[in-house]
DNA sequence: AAGTCAGGTTGACAGTGTCAACCTGGCGGC
DNA sequence: GCCGCCAGGTTGACACTGTCAACCTGACTT
């Protein structure tokens, strides 16, 4: 729908009236579906984090070991939020204080396909500690590799790590 | 200066008119000293990556190993981050694209501290590894940390890890 | 004394989010 | 069959914002 808006010049560059015209109807038709400006973004990264759940889920599917199914969670993450950086910065954008009910519900769907497969790597002992410890600690690292890479603060010297490389490396300090 | 607007209300409630008639000025005389919205918020920014940069100098030159002196520059981080979320928010914040010359100087330079501190834990064996890849592993895990803590995606369940937890967590990891 | 120029002012312009009032076609209840 | 409701759409207006252009002014240079 309106994602595609995102995509082209970020959150801030989403207009109500440009939604509306794009969708063949008039500007502020959206206020007939969303009560406000935040709602509709809200409900855009809603089903964005919905995908990505999806995806996740799918690559981990495509791998036996605990670990290499985490792995494939954390790649998929990075390259979701590689390919749609203004997507992925809408998604964990401005919703923290003012929480949005779809929203939540997603990313805690999310979340739990990572602790899933985190669940099923320390069954299989292909990684080592707490679940709760280590799904947040491969998603806290992933995320912020990826924003810190986004935002440029990354890949300033030719041999500094890439998120996909910071990924990886964690995992290996993890297993062992 | 203009940092208090961004306070209160995130950077998209920073408004021209408001910061020149807050400075006992008329509207769009911020003009005369920054060519863009842009450009003031990106001032902004880089002042605080500035004060930043030297909170975390003086936490670190108050510890005598090299891995406390990390540890001390992460919780700087996260609890500058915490106590002025909007401005964390703006500091890394749209800069990917049009990069400012400012702030990437002063992003340079908080990074350098880190560096500096992972250099010393590697010389006295606090920390094992490659300095590069160890400052960026802890800058990525404190700043996602923040980052999804911020957006509320952390502490749902009360036994989840905040980031401080994850810093001193990922440390012990990284020291044997 | 003339001139440059940083810094300030006023006035205007096109967009934008949002509200209010109005219209319309399909639906269920009588 | 008729009536009323209401989701969904429309137009028009409002205040506010970023930005531009034109003008002003005092200090400092030469």
């Amino acid at each position: 729908m309106a994602a595609e808006l995102v995509d082209q010049g970020g959150a801030a560059a989403v207009t109500l009236r440009e939604v509306g015209t794009r969708a063949g109807l008039s500007h502020n038709a959206p206020y007939k579906h969303f009560s406000d400006k935040q709602d509709l973004l809200a409900s855009v990264a809603a089903a964005e984090l919905d995908t990505l759940a999806q995806q996740m889920r799918g690559a981990a599917a495509g791998h036996s070991t605990g670990r290499a199914k985490v792995h494939a969670c954390a790649l998929t993450y990075v390259h979701w939020a590689q390919a749609h950086p203004t997507r992925f910065k809408l998604t964990f954008g401005p919703w923290g204080d003012v929480p949005h009910a779809e929203l939540g519900h997603a990313a805690e769907a999310a979340t739990q396909v990572i602790h899933e497969c985190v669940g099923v790597a320390i069954d299989d002992g292909t990684l080592i500690g707490d679940a709760s410890y280590i799904t947040t600690l491969v998603w806290a690292l992933g995320h912020g590799a990826i924003d810190l890479s986004l935002a440029g603060h990354l890949r300033k010297k030719p041999n500094s790590p890439t998120p996909e490389d910071l990924v990886g490396h964690l995992l290996t300090r993890l297993a062992g």
